[in-house]
DNA sequence: GCTGCATATATGACCAGCTTATAAGGGAAG
DNA sequence: CTTCCCTTATAAGCTGGTCATATATGCAGC
């Protein structure tokens, strides 16, 4: 960008660029919207936009919570109740990374994920995999909509674990799904 | 901390700290173990670990393409073909951010979620959400393996499309779905 | 034209958290 | 005692900022 971008197009033009891409230092900003970096700092205090620092770090302490979450806990949301073998009971509160652009409904895979997550939690087993699922999506869901989901496990059979998943917003029903869990043989075929 | 710490202790020690808590300046971890900041710094070097700034840098970066591999991307995967209406082909390359820490096991939701995005992009629609699905989990995926999805629409009455999703590893099929995807009415009900 | 004001840029001093290089002290081992 | 490693200190320079102050530019109204 070598022209000069009026004020009333840049403020929001900053606001979304650095959304999009939290690394951006002044200099870089600068030269995008071809103004100093002076101006973009003033630009930033005038939006209260933190540093290039400072969202780095956020985002970065913002994930790491996640992927502990992902990884350690291995739980789509956050778990609430547990009780192995029986029922479980997770929130995950739905944000903008998890919508269509256009429709701003979250995305199917993100509730799903949720619902297995947790049916893979509730089961006692050391590992284990999903087989089946057959799922229902009631409702579509909105960004910003609390998802709070809640598994059952119905049936046991050997290795084969039956557990049901019903997710709620705001008492309303928007998904539910069957899960056939099945504990790992390993290298072995899963049904 | 008060008393210093030898280097031999304190070299593994740094490594683990660094590790588990990226965000501590040389100072910090110089409080830490007793000893001065230059003693770190000489420490880090030895060890070459990173500057705090990059560190939480590197952090931030990787949790952000996560986010964005598995929230964000309106096909999970690359799209090879697509016919609309008919059918489509996408590949997904499965990496480190998708598996079970345990099993080395690709997570169930990742190969749903490229099936489900498959089914979304092969319909003809302006706004389609996943109504109902019914899926299989034939085998367990590996990391690295590369899953490759074709999607068949088998039937359409009115607003609703009927897809097949087969996900092949290898010439093998790991996975297959039946999705009814219903075009959305705004503010209604999926199904 | 000129004045006045918002917008924009420049300048200088300062900060954290480093890097690099150089120098120097202490303590155990030969 | 001397050597050598470990440790600390000191100084200069870097990035990506902050804050405060001064100056320049555009343009709108008179």
């Amino acid at each position: 960008m070598k022209t000069r971008w009026p004020k009333a197009k840049r403020l929001p033009a900053l606001r979304r660029a650095v959304e999009q891409d939290p690394f951006l230092t002044d200099e870089e900003l600068a030269q995008r919207f071809g103004v100093s970096s002076q101006t973009i700092r003033l630009d930033r205090l005038e939006l209260s936009i933190p540093d290039m620092r400072t969202r780095t770090r956020r985002v970065a302490e913002g994930a790491y919570r996640q992927l502990r979450a992902v990884h350690r806990r291995e739980i789509v949301g956050e778990l609430y109740q547990l009780e192995r073998g029986v029922s479980a009971l997770s929130v995950l509160n739905t944000s903008e990374d998890m919508v269509f652009e256009k429709s701003r409904v979250v995305r199917g895979h993100c509730i799903f994920a949720q619902a297995e997550s947790l049916a893979l939690a509730v089961i006692d087993a050391e590992v284990a995999l999903t087989g089946v699922a057959n799922i229902k999506y009631k409702y579509p869901v909105q960004v910003g909509q609390k998802l709070i989901a809640r598994a059952e496990v119905t049936r046991r059979r050997q290795n084969k674990y039956f557990v049901a998943v019903r997710t709620q917003v705001d008492g309303r029903e928007v998904f539910r799904a069957k899960f056939i869990m099945v504990s790992l043989t390993p290298g072995g075929e899963v049904l």
